[in-house]
DNA sequence: CATGTCAATTTACACAGTGTCAAGCAAAGG
DNA sequence: CCTTTGCTTGACACTGTGTAAATTGACATG
């Protein structure tokens, strides 16, 4: 049946998730993965053709979990640009850390995998997007600086927000998620705002 | 003989490096350096123990031969914080391409392998030490921004700084290496320089 | 009740890539 | 001439992914 059928293929992603969770998320095999749903390896291939799509619907699970469009959308309704930048880099920011087990994982097989690789740019995109929608917020208040272009700036603000960084600043430099996201809003601000005023 | 040895271990990097400069560094296999090299696959492993092993000699070799030192110590000789900061940008960001497909190699293996890791690790953290160094010279001459402490100001520069912003700036955004520059050097001055002045 | 279907199981295997091991060979140097 | 050094060939163990075939157990429908 198709609920039992539902019920199977979330227990092998809701096991993939615990295990990408913890400490080393790219070690996770399809065996582990397959032991922690409590069923055998061969049936997760039944669900999953591969690795990489069983990675993929993985974080799709967890963005669902998460409600990580409507976490995004609550910055939309921000009052002004400058709010609208801090609205969305505590969105965004804080929603690193909950994803960043399987981000991890999925970061780690785009080297080899092209599907997993496609996967992480497309949601890297719709990250994307909501830069490009700040820096118009800013653009449209006139306080983006002018010494980008919206494309620019667009790139700057993207790249400033990746996991990577994220990893960088709190992992290897061991500052606090609370200092993450504080410095990263003057950081971005320092960046992308006009400072006559 | 010593000196043939030599050679042969020589013959092995440069295999190597010419294959991890191509498209896809990640893919390229033990097999693959030693047919480059015209050596048996298993006369690499009497050079080089592990994958690992071979990839981080590689890289050292690179920088001897591309003087990456020599070039980093350029920048100790400008004249005030802001040039070495502008000369530090360019010396460094100017050497990434030259070693991204080795890099690039690297990165891919530190998700699994702890000896590549740690290596990785060690090549970063010079790096740093140069960002401390320039944060130190902005610090002498009164113009680090006070939002940040001196050992946060290195955090920030070293994450601008780190090869996974520049891939991101040029290869996805499609920045030139020009525009990297110029752009880097433009808004590391923003997040560390006062703008009294 | 018989039949078919469907999920999942077990067992087995193919394949790629890393790393190990053993035997042998060719050349240089005492 | 004999030993050492550097490399070769060939075989093999191991891990992890993915494929395939035969089987079981549940359940629904004619």
């Amino acid at each position: 049946m198709s609920s039992a059928n539902t019920d199977t293929r979330t227990r092998i992603l809701m096991a993939a998730l615990k295990l990408l969770e913890a400490d080393d998320g790219s070690a996770v095999r399809m065996s582990d993965i397959a032991k922690e749903a409590g069923i055998s390896r061969q049936a997760v291939y039944l669900h999953f053709p591969t690795r990489a799509e069983l990675l993929v619907a993985a974080t799709l699970y967890l963005d669902e979990i998460k409600d990580i469009d409507g976490r995004l959308a609550a910055s939309r309704n921000a009052p002004d640009g400058t709010a609208r930048l801090a609205a969305y880099i505590d969105a965004w920011g804080n929603y690193i850390p909950e994803i960043y087990g399987v981000a991890r994982a999925l970061l780690a097989m785009q080297a080899t995998d092209e599907a997993a690789k496609l996967a992480l740019a497309e949601r890297m995109q719709a990250v994307r997007h909501g830069c490009a929608a700040v820096v118009q917020a800013l653009g449209n208040d006139g306080i983006l600086s002018p010494d980008h272009s919206a494309e620019q700036a667009t790139d700057i603000l993207w790249t400033m927000l990746s996991i990577r960084n994220w990893e960088q600043l709190t992992i290897e430099c061991g500052w606090s998620q609370e200092a993450y996201i504080e410095k990263t809003k003057v950081l971005a601000t320092a960046c992308l705002v006009s400072d006559e005023n």
